[in-house]
RNA sequence: GGCCCCGUGGUCAAGCGGUCAAGACACCGCCCUUUCACGGCGGUAACAGGGGUUCGAGUCCCCUCGGGGUCACCA
């Protein structure tokens, strides 16, 4: 078999779509584990929805997703260039070459005209298509036409009877009738080719061996194909790839927000979580294996792991795979990534960072949950009485005061602020009054953070916040429930 | 509507004619525990429907239904 040759082709409308941030991750792990080159094409022939800048989000989303390809545009490679609007001028020829051998011709028809037919044929309840009026032109009338400068398109001329197939390596043989297949238009009216013609000259002048794409190219393929043979051209391997969904009925769109690669990151989830989920949404190892660094993944490909049927993008399952890497990562780490959301609800304070990271951590499923974890230790919140009551850990509104005031006088005990003293006053301290933990801890946490949960214990939050803040919100509680004071 | 593709639990998904239909997420329960989380253990839950082929079908064929894609001078 020839080397594989692969592209990433995306187009510089916006950010890196989930979608197409999945098809570049099989493109690349196609390649990679076929020793193969890959290759990112910039499809920018549609000159009216090209978004400054976005190409540079493209290079920068692959960097950091570590999809690194090996020809692009600036990169260069044998094949450059690489950017569609920079070949603008190695279509024509081909159009004109197919023009000649009959398989495509000018059309002068207006964008009103078509319109206007279209809808006549649409009012009569037929399906439209391209009704090939220009193919009947004569030479002359093309010529005469070309002449005064009147606006052409090229259009491809589709047969009109047999039938066109090929074989997909993962949808398997497929098959469409002719007839169906439209004039599609090849060459635009501003000289640059639509994406049906440029895919097909590109693919075949850079080599390229398979071509990997989402299945919304699945049913324009035999069109392409017919194109390929037009031209004399070996046709390539065909992957096409199942579609990834918001829900059962829709496609996860650019409309949906949040699909975006950079929304993912600026919530908090991690790269490599990312990957890790995207690659298994429309594929599987074969076997139980689900976490996977990119070079794991490479090493696991196959087509043979590609699934047929569109799968929808679990945010759920994304949100398990994130927590599961950020319980991975060394506690410096964390802390690192962790401390400008501690900052968001935090910033001065003066917490112990590095201790509220260690209890942290096993809590982080996405980064940004943390200011809203956390903003407790700033800011002391209204709560319920009712947070004191707690049949497990006997605690209740006859035992709390009670309670409160023996933390309160064994935390006077303490010299230095530190857990390790803290519990060795209280622990001891509850046991020698004849208590149960919970029944004084509980209480105590509650007046200490208002919630019901909390990421540490009683001793753990006291610590964190410190002799002053701690008696403070302690006296505060013993007032409102009425305990001596 | 024409054409193309798809159809196993709520979600991802194994299964590629022959054990009681894996596993993961989510959910529920129990354990651990000063809360929550982590961790451990267990549980609920699926072959869209109908015909065939076969000794035997989730696995093959047909039909129906359901869903998606595509019918642009967008890619």
């Amino acid at each position: 078999m020839l080397p594989v040759r692969t592209r990433f082709a995306p187009s510089p409308t916006g950010f890196l779509h989930m979608g197409s941030l999945r098809t570049a991750l099989y493109c690349y792990l196609f390649t990679r584990k076929n020793k193969g080159t890959f290759i990112l094409r910039i499809e920018d022939t549609d000159q009216e929805r090209l978004v400054p800048g976005a190409t540079e989000v493209i290079y920068d989303t692959l960097r950091e997703c570590g999809l690194n390809w090996d020809e692009g545009p600036d990169v260069g490679g044998p094949v450059a260039p690489y950017v569609q609007s920079e070949r603008k001028d190695s279509y024509l020829p081909y159009a004109k070459q197919l023009i000649e051998s009959g398989h495509a011709y000018y059309c002068f028809c207006t964008r009103e005209e078509l319109a206007a037919r279209r809808e006549a044929a649409q009012a009569r309840g037929e399906t439209w298509k391209y009704d090939k009026h220009c193919l009947g032109l004569s030479r002359e009338q093309v010529a005469g036409n070309l002449e005064k400068g009147l606006p052409w398109v090229v259009r491809q001329n589709t047969p009109t009877t047999g039938e066109s197939d090929f074989d997909d390596l993962v949808y398997g043989h497929i098959s469409a009738p002719n007839d169906t297949l439209d004039d599609m238009v090849l060459l635009k009216a501003d000289g640059m080719p639509t994406y049906n013609f440029a895919n097909v000259v590109d693919d075949h002048l850079m080599g390229i061996t398979h071509v990997i794409r989402g299945m919304e190219y699945l049913s324009s393929t035999p069109k392409y194909n017919l194109l390929y043979k037009a031209l004399g051209w070996d046709i390539p391997l065909y992957i096409h790839l199942p579609n990834v969904m918001r829900d059962a009925k829709h496609k996860l769109s650019k409309r949906d927000g949040d699909a975006y690669y950079s929304d993912f990151i600026k919530k908090g989830f991690l790269t490599p979580a990312l990957m890790n989920y995207l690659a298994l949404v429309g594929w599987n190892p074969g076997d139980e294996r689900e976490f996977f660094t990119l070079s794991e993944l490479v090493e696991a490909f196959s087509v043979q792991g590609l699934s047929k049927s569109p799968a929808i993008f679990d945010v759920n399952k994304l949100t398990w795979f994130n927590a599961e890497y950020i319980r991975r990562l060394s506690p410096g780490e964390y802390l690192r990534l962790a401390q400008p959301w501690f900052e968001q609800a935090l910033s001065g304070t003066g917490m112990d960072y590095p201790r509220l990271a260690e209890l942290m951590q096993p809590r982080t499923e996405i980064f940004s949950q943390i200011p809203d974890m956390v903003r407790f230790l700033k800011e002391m919140p209204g709560y319920d009485l009712a947070l004191y009551e707690n049949k497990k850990q006997k605690s209740g509104m006859e035992s709390v005061p009670g309670a409160l005031a023996l933390a309160k006088n064994l935390l006077e005990t303490v010299e230095d602020w530190s857990e390790e003293a803290i519990h060795a006053a209280l622990i001891p301290g509850i046991a020698a009054a004849g208590l149960k933990n919970g029944t004084v801890l509980w209480p105590l946490r509650v007046a200490l953070s208002g919630q019901l949960s909390t990421p540490g214990g009683a001793i753990e939050i006291a610590y964190l916040l410190g002799r002053r803040e701690t008696t403070r919100r302690l006296d505060a509680a013993l007032k409102r429930v009425g305990g001596a004071n």
